[in-house]
DNA sequence: GATTCCTGATTGAGCAAACAAACGGCTTGC
DNA sequence: GCAAGCCGTTTGTTTGCTCAATCAGGAATC
């Protein structure tokens, strides 16, 4: 087996700790603890915490990019290339080996202060809109989608997705399984999104 | 006019603050200089820092309720009823008197420690669910509302309007304006909702 | 004068980051 | 082939600071 260097499992115990405990509840040495390295070396690769919070962040979503890209490209209209997307979507961030939920706390709070990495996250996170306005795009082009605004309609879709994720985090007794609550969510898209009749 | 007392002062600074700065990155100085009294006065009032968290949290919570129930009351249909929620709900979290960002941070974070204030807090969140929910039940019966399932229906159109607020939030530059970018989620919502053809 | 409300300096814990010292592998000169 | 010197990596202790929570007592109110 390849050995795993030191650095990468820092970043690694980073990404799963920042995820499940946040970045402020996150000490060096819980991070260093878990991956059995020494202390120090977290300042000595990474410079800083807010470096390596940023660090694990934007691994999670350079995978979390690859994937969408994938799922959209097979597409054969633009409504089930808006379809592959939300599915992929909500698969990845069900996944417990992507570590998702790092990126969740990456973006929206202000723990990203260094203002040269949040620039560069978000231009990354555009990128995800992006694929998704395409699919849009592509749909109203060849009649599978009802006619809307694509980047303000991705903007709708991009947000049920995070809401979404934080519905199934949080809410307390599920209503029946996350699958449920998934179908259900893609059902609503493909409503909103249609042209005409409802059929596949 | 009876004077705000000290202990509702920090209240209202906790809010403001920890929905500005989150937990961790407000302090009891903060709060304290904010509201302008002793910094001992935390402690005395509200136990500790969680503790004080909660109670911002859930005393903009219980105005939330009230504003969302009062807007679904005088509404027509289930249809109309869906869609007054959807706009109370986007009003409120848009309004910067109301403190939103506080809850916004109470709920999906494991900030909120204490297992029992926790328990209350989502007791309370499951009165919003049930709101949305019996006016999509209504819908279903009086023929406004294409037939879905009304629990988890209700639950994605709650997470479209969570993903809705961080996206607004969240976005660098804003396609077009707040108003332009609600408007669409709810002509979203209102397609994937309705039955029969697009009419008012 | 007693009870309740309020004050802010103090304390002690916990943290990120700095540091000096040990280690190991890699080059260079012979 | 080997010894000497060098430089990046690794270690864990130490430092200096911030903060939540305490506490002993002061002010206000009855």
């Amino acid at each position: 087996m390849k050995s795993v260097t030191k650095k990468e499992a820092l970043l690694q115990a980073a990404k799963e700790l920042f995820g499940e405990y946040g970045f402020a509840e996150t000490t060096f040495k819980k991070i260093s603890d878990r991956a059995g390295v020494a202390l120090g070396l977290l300042t000595h690769h990474y410079g800083n915490k807010e470096k390596l919070f940023f660090a694990a962040g934007m691994d999670v979503l350079e995978h979390f990019i690859s994937v969408l890209r994938a799922a959209t490209e097979g597409a054969e209209n633009g409504r089930t290339g808006v379809l592959c997307f939300c599915r992929a979507y909500l698969e990845f961030s069900i996944d417990p080996h992507t570590n998702w939920l790092v990126l969740v706390r990456c973006s929206p709070y202000s723990d990203m202060k260094a203002s040269d990495d949040r620039e560069i996250m978000l231009r990354k996170f555009a990128e995800v809109h992006h694929l998704l306005e395409v699919q849009l795009q592509r749909g109203i082009a060849d009649g599978s989608i009802t006619p809307l605004t694509p980047a303000t309609t991705a903007q709708v879709i991009v947000g049920l997705m995070v809401g979404a994720n934080r519905t199934r985090v949080l809410t307390p007794y599920t209503y029946g399984s996350s699958q449920n609550f998934y179908t259900e969510t893609l059902t609503f898209v493909e409503r909103a999104i249609s042209s005409g009749s409802a059929g596949n």
